[in-house]
DNA sequence: GTCCTTGCAAAGCGTTTGCACAGAA
DNA sequence: TTCTGTGCAAACGCTTTGCAAGGAC
């Protein structure tokens, strides 16, 4: 996504762009890693000297409201984030941490086994080792 | 599950059957109601006057590292447990916070879309508004 | 005696809140 | 001026840790 469009569709969300906005968007959508705030502040605080932690959660908690990010619930307590694309589902590897992207998985919730229910949000997250871990433990 | 019944599941997992940690899975098994820390110890505290949330702490983290509870992923920071039983997904309602449990999706992983991955745990979040408090959005 | 369960107190740490300053509109 | 974005400092709340007392074996 340009610079342009992406000030074009945090516009349209409501959300005035600034530079802080921007960065931390980009920095996101680049990384892909489902970055933790920390990760984030430590990462642009050297391009963004004044950046504080709280702009970042701010920043964040506005995105999630918006739409524009989501947050993933894991094991560890840390939340972290990612921008919003196509259904996906995650892996989390209990031994190095890493959060890895799966395909989604078909949902079977027809009418009638959640009736009544307004479903907002689906997240599917499995947990075990990853193929690097995996090869590690066997030498 | 007759008390003799768990003591036997509790050695075979070895665990030894304190009195408070009898009660804690009992208080868990019969309620299934996805307590937090904080509902167990509250809930417990006036039969078991000593008790101390740290030994629920401590009672937890050793039940789910032997497999005897789940710890359940949420949008709250609050950990949830529950104690393991059949396959099954859960409904987090974002107005009353209220977890339900739903009818497991069946999951199509399959050798090709996630080789090399060992999965040890799978976990369905949904996300919305529950029946209850849809009916009472419109009064 | 040793080992284990329990629990008080304190620390740890991710997150939120209060509030104020600066820049934009 | 008013509104908004930012950020320091402090508070908050869940969880973990250190350590000691009491009981089981």
């Amino acid at each position: 996504m340009t610079q342009e469009n992406l000030q074009e569709r945090m516009r349209s969300l409501d959300i005035s762009p600034s530079v802080t906005r921007l960065r931390i968007y980009e920095y996101m959508d680049e990384r892909r890693d489902h970055p933790t705030v920390d990760q984030i502040y430590k990462a642009l605080a050297p391009e963004l000297p004044t950046l504080s932690k709280t702009t970042v959660y701010n920043v964040l908690s506005l995105f999630v409201e918006k739409g524009l990010v989501d947050a993933i619930n894991t094991d560890v307590n840390e939340k972290r984030y990612e921008t919003s694309r196509d259904d996906h589902a995650h892996f989390t590897c209990k031994v190095c941490g890493k959060i890895y992207d799966i395909p989604p998985i078909q949902t079977s919730y027809t009418e009638g086994s959640l009736q009544g229910f307004q479903v907002l949000k689906q997240q599917v997250n499995l947990c075990g080792i990853c193929p690097t871990c995996l090869e590690n433990k066997k030498e």
